[in-house]
DNA sequence: GTGTGACTCAGAGTCCGTA
DNA sequence: ATACGGACTCTGAGTCACA
């Protein structure tokens, strides 16, 4: 299971559902759009605050974001 | 929703559900007793991949150390 | 059997620019 | 609108001695 790689696929799985720009997710979470780009491409290795915060700016549970989608990367 | 607290409940729960001692968990999960500590009282706030790590060395899956419990502190 | 403080070092997260 | 890179600061990873 890599946690990086999964996370980024449901990302920006419920982002792109969501209609928001990476632009507009960054600035309603207080991080950067570089940093949400390196989360969706499985670059970055957020913490739990970092997870929830993302999740909270576009409507989401935190929860969503780490469950396993069969992928299995 | 503190997050730190959320996986430090939800750890200290699963753990002791289980019988084992922190000391315990830190040996299957080759970290230290105090590392496991700082998890259970919120004052680490640990990456996906380590949330993932103590996770599967607990034999639980990481979804279950991230679900919200109503606490909501 | 558990929690705290201090520590080293790697990586979280930033800002700049750029493609 | 997204991704890549370098240089930067601050915090997380993981430990030890001790309370």
């Amino acid at each position: 299971m890599n946690m990086r790689k999964l996370v980024g696929r449901n990302f920006a799985r419920l982002r792109k559902e969501s209609g928001l720009s990476q632009e507009q997710v960054a600035e309603r979470a207080d991080l950067t759009q570089q940093y949400i780009s390196g989360i969706e491409t499985g670059k970055r290795n957020p913490t739990i605050e970092t997870l929830y915060a993302i999740a909270k700016a576009f409507g989401v549970s935190h929860v969503e974001l780490v469950l396993p989608d069969g992928h299995d990367d």
